[in-house]
DNA sequence: CTTACAACGTGAACATAATTCAAAAAAAGA
DNA sequence: TCTTTTTTTGAATTATGTTCACGTTGTAAG
């Protein structure tokens, strides 16, 4: 009989409500005030229900993470078969990730989080190989169009591997999202624009890692204007960066 | 009597005893295994004791956080005085944060568990705002340093401010420590040598900010020698960067 | 239809760790 | 030395993640 395949299916959505709770309720109370008791109530679960699907808190954490982190990838994948020029390209890695984390505007703090309790617990090592699992092609994606952007001409790394030049961007985007979104905590930090000083940040690394030719930088219109079309184009998200 | 003020100090040395034996088990055992009552055991009180300095775990945590906040600051502070060409002293900046970094290893992890907390709990509001205090003359010098580049006509950023400009390598330097810091989670962004990479991007990110003149970048080895002088003369540190 | 069986759901009980507080001890002052 | 104040103590309390013995429900065989 096929009871046995529905079961299954609806245990899936089951697991899908768990999570979806407990995102709600990070977003409504925060993640430290997460507690399992008020998801299950909120799923009107027995609380031991939750722990036929998450072997811990913790566990369940480390899935939303992972959750968060496929579908960044998948975002960023998008732009895998989007024909446009190598600086566009780009800059819609930067794209890419902006409108992810407005989409997901608890993902850094929950990720951070979830990072420090991973490396410590070897507790859930399948769960932890998932989420790394998750972000490999993240990295993959960002070399392929740095790599693109070199054989294009237009980028000269001087010997350094695409790779390298990934970590410089990606630190550049992630430092720059820990400090916008640490909320009122670093606030020698915090300008009207964040997203278009990222914009520019990346811009300048670019141009001095070898952009050619060197002297077209585009100016803040432009690269608002540029954001927002990779938006519409590739995301069909029909809103400005700002 | 002059017994109150003796007290005082007595009681000024627990706390500091308290927040060693703290850091201490944090180091051994992880962040996230760290107990009051461990702490207590260790420096042979009772845990009552320990809640006569903190009102709470989070308040000894987040005054570890302050304490080291002061500490990176005041190594930054000891570039105020040295004499050295501009770019010299935007690497002293750097240099400065490798070496805070291998003098705290934890303190990232720390400050980003304490950050989320802090963040969402209004508890110690007086403790924040120490955190904050101690973090605004990080930027503050760091702006001064970059102000000092752009008068003495090495740098033109073309119209941004300064701390804007300081926001671009902050942000660069936080992401790579980010990234060098997950000890192996985040893989595919593992390198050799992350703090060369460091040197290399800052120097890029110069560059494209309107570094002048363009053309002469420090090789590895420059680089290299570079951090290595501004560890000996500006903080007696005889060790090498990598 | 009944029964045996397995899978699932339940929530009270348990374990751990932060926090409190009444009582004891120590120090200060008279 | 006695009284008062301050400090220290650790057992009790609280909060929360986790377990598990039991009841319930669904499934398949007789």
């Amino acid at each position: 009989m096929g009871t046995r395949e529905r079961r299954q299916r609806e245990l899936g959505h089951r697991e899908q409500l768990i999570l979806e709770t407990a995102r709600e309720l990070i977003r409504s109370e925060g993640l430290l005030n997460l507690q399992m008791a008020r998801i299950a109530e909120k799923c009107e679960y027995a609380v031991g229900t939750l722990y036929q699907h998450f072997a811990s808190k913790e566990d369940l954490l480390v899935e939303l993470t992972r959750q968060d982190t496929v579908e960044h990838a998948s975002m960023i994948g998008r732009l895998a078969d989007w024909k446009a020029t190598p600086r566009e390209r780009i800059f819609g890695l930067a794209a890419a990730d902006m409108l992810f984390v407005r989409r997901h505007p608890d993902h850094f703090r929950l990720a951070q989080y979830v990072f420090c309790e991973v490396v410590w617990n070897a507790a859930s090592a399948e769960r932890r190989q998932a989420v790394l699992d998750a972000q490999a092609p993240i990295a993959e994606f960002a070399a392929d169009i740095v790599r693109d952007a070199v054989t294009a001409g237009q980028l000269d790394l001087r010997g350094m591997p695409p790779e390298q030049a990934v970590i410089g961007l990606w630190s550049l985007v992630i430092g720059m999202h820990n400090l916008v979104h640490a909320e009122g905590v670093m606030h020698p930090f915090l300008v009207p624009d964040p997203y278009r000083l990222m914009c520019r940040h990346i811009q300048a690394l670019l141009n001095g890692q070898g952009w050619q030719p060197q002297v077209d930088p585009l100016d803040d219109a432009a690269l608002d204007a540029l954001i927002q079309k990779i938006f519409t184009e590739v995301f069909d998200e029909h809103c400005s960066p700002a």
